[in-house]
Formats: structure tokens, C-alpha cells, sequence
DNA sequence: GTCTATACTTCGATAGAC
DNA sequence: GTCTATCGAAGTATAGAC
């Protein structure tokens, strides 16, 4: 009952070969776009035989949810520490605004287009972080003026949105009004959350 | 000085065949995303054969470009009708939130990332397109209260994204909050806009 | 357990037939 | 002006050698 689809043998999950290729492949999909993730490239990528890319993952799309699923949960992992250590809505944004996380998600909206086994696994990990930020959010604004404020989860669905066409925008050269979106989500932040490192209040209103 | 990077033949630009080929190529990208788009692909879903698309287009992206501009273009001329017809801010959100505009930006998107000629092309559109929002918002937001609002392109920033990651996650199958931030989005529009209802040739300022 | 020789399919593109 | 026969490169995948 292990291997219905084949019975080809497959490589180690922990060898070390396999890790670099994950490596490479994920390396291209940021660099290149998906679409060079090839057996051919990944394996030139990572200095090995081509072949070898079909000896660890059965199909390419096996590779592709290794890289997906790797990134994914060091992400959730990586915002769980950033809850711990504090999650002030500063660090919730700081974490949404980087550039990295949001390439990555457009790679991957596009390949769960056409791709159902992926589709499946970037909506389950989509449905577990928002989970997450949404808790993480209501956390941070607790205590604070709900006056006229969206709901939490409307909040976050703007600020991923935001954070997303700012990533996208940058990577085609558009800049225009970006400087003026992000001032204007750390006024925001500013005025709800005063603590800062930097002791300003921030002004009344 | 026409064409200098090849010799090669190619057919008139307002063929019939041509058309047909394009309209292909378009249902095929926001049908199955770009990586379907394959001259082989596209022949079979015109009912063509397949060196047409290579007799018409010179490369595989200059057919990636006639579809992006075809609708690129499209889309311009029918925000200035949406405009000329009154452009509320209901018709900029309604036009916003149409699900079909996401897909295609969102292939484009990632195509961009690597394919030179196409990312200098979706930049130049997401500039005119950006400048011609811009001042339809403006003009719809005259006269409102600018009390506590964001700048008019922050705004425009955070409902562009906000739509994107509707649509995107729509497709996933994934909608936790959607109705919550739309509703949002809407109260926020009621509420700068109380003038609703249709035959309403506008308040008197 | 690890890797390679090899098969077969599909790709973009071109030269030349109608 | 329109289309097709055909090529070389690149794609995924497998069976079998070490």
C-alpha cells in the first residue's frame, strides 16, 4: 500500500543530494519564475545529472511541493517566534512587507493555476497562516480604540493585498504612490500602537 | 530598418487566422495559466496547425505580448468609459473587484519575472493604468471628507491588492474573510458616497 | 542506496512549398 | 499572402548499472 502509481525506487528523503536540489530548485523558482524549474536546469543549477532530480522526486511537480512545503512551514515557524517574542502590529507588518514571502506566493498562485496537487497544498498552508495572522492580529489591536476600525480579518486581507502588488510592483520597476501606502499603514500602526522603541505618542485625533 | 533580428516571413497583422490564434492564446492563458501557452497548445485550440502561431508571431513571446496588449488596451478604454459614464467610486470599486482582471494580471505577473520584453511591457501598462485610476479617484473623492482618509494613491495601493488577493484566493478555493472585507469596502464607499441609486445624474457638490 | 544510459514527447523555430 | 515539412534542443520519465 506504499507505492501504488509506480514502482520505480526513489532516493533517500534525507540525503544530502536531495537537499541540494530542493536548494537549486528553489534558488530558480525565485531567480527565473517557475517555469525554469526544469529537471535539466535544477539539476545544472546544483552541479549534478539531470536524472537525478526523477530519482528524488517522482514527477516535477513532487519537487516543486517539496520546495513549497519547506518554505512554507519555516514561514509559519518563523511568524510563530514572531508572535512569541512580542507581535506588536509593527512586527506583523514588518514580516507581511518583506519582499521574499510575497515573490514566493506569486510563483506559487500562478502554479496552483494549473497544477491541482499544488493548488491543494497552497490552500491548505494559505488557510493555516491566515489562521495564524488573523489570531496574532486580534492579539496586537486588543485594548486598543475599535472606533470605526474594519474587522481584523478585513484588516489583514488589505494589508496581504497591499504588501503583495507593492512586492510585484517593485519587481516590474513600478514605485509610483508605494512610499506614500507604506507611510501611510505606519502612521496607522503608529497612532494605535505608541510604545515604539522610540518613546513618540504620536499625536492626539 | 523593419527587421533587422530576422528574415523570416510573417503574416499580416489583420488576418483572420492571426485573430483567432490570439483569442486562443488568451482563453488558453486564463483557462490553464501561461504555461499552457505552447504554439502546439494554441494551434489545437484555434483547430490550427501549430507552425501558424510561429508564421504570425516571430516568438512565442510576441505572442505573449499581442495577448497582454489586445486586453491591455481593452481594459484602458473601458475604465474611461466606466469614468465617462460617471465613475463614482462604487463603478472604480465595482471595476476593481471584477475577478477576471486579477487572473490575467496575476499570469502576467509572474511571466514578467522572466521574460524581459514582456515585464518592460506590463510595467508601461501598469503606469498609464495606475495614472488613469488615480485621477478618476481623485475626482471621485472631491468634495468628500478628507478627514483621517489616506492619500487618494495609498487607497488606490490597498483596494488594487486587496482585489488581487480576493481573486487569487477565490481560486484556491480559499475565501475566510472575504465577505467581511468587501463589506468593509463597501460601508466605507455608502458612507463618502450616500448618493446610491441609479438615474442620479450626481449631488450638486 | 546512488546514479546514468536512454527513450520518448513536446518545444520553439525555420526554410521552402503552394 | 498563406501554410507545411522538418529540425535540433529541451522537456519528463524509466530501467537498469554500479
Amino acid at each position: 500500500m506504499a507505492t501504488l502509481p509506480s514502482s520505480r525506487r526513489l532516493g533517500a528523503p534525507d540525503s544530502k543530494t536531495r537537499a541540494r536540489l530542493v536548494a537549486a530548485a528553489e534558488r530558480l523558482l525565485l531567480e527565473e519564475g517557475y517555469a525554469a524549474v526544469t529537471s535539466r536546469r535544477v539539476g545544472a543549477a546544483a552541479g549534478l545529472k539531470p536524472q537525478l532530480v526523477h530519482y528524488y522526486f517522482r514527477t516535477m511537480d513532487d519537487l516543486f511541493l517539496e520546495v513549497f512545503r519547506r518554505r512554507a512551514e519555516e514561514n509559519l515557524a518563523r511568524f510563530e517566534r514572531t508572535v512569541a517574542k512580542g507581535g506588536s502590529l509593527r512586527d506583523l507588518w514588518q514580516f507581511s512587507a518583506e519582499l521574499r514571502g510575497a515573490r514566493f506566493n506569486i510563483e506559487f498562485a500562478a502554479l496552483a493555476n494549473h497544477r491541482k496537487t499544488i493548488r491543494a497544498e497552497v490552500a491548505h498552508y494559505a488557510e493555516r497562516f491566515r489562521a495564524a495572522q488573523l489570531e496574532a492580529l486580534r492579539d496586537a489591536l486588543d485594548g486598543t480604540d475599535p472606533h470605526g476600525r474594519p474587522p481584523p480579518v478585513a484588516v489583514l486581507l488589505m494589508v496581504t493585498g497591499l504588501s503583495q502588488v507593492l512586492a510585484i510592483e517593485e519587481e516590474l520597476g513600478v514605485t509610483a504612490g508605494h512610499s506614500e501606502a507604506v507611510a501611510f499603514v505606519e502612521e496607522l500602526i503608529a497612532r494605535l500602537e505608541p510604545t515604539a522603541s522610540r518613546g513618540d505618542p504620536g499625536p492626539p485625533v
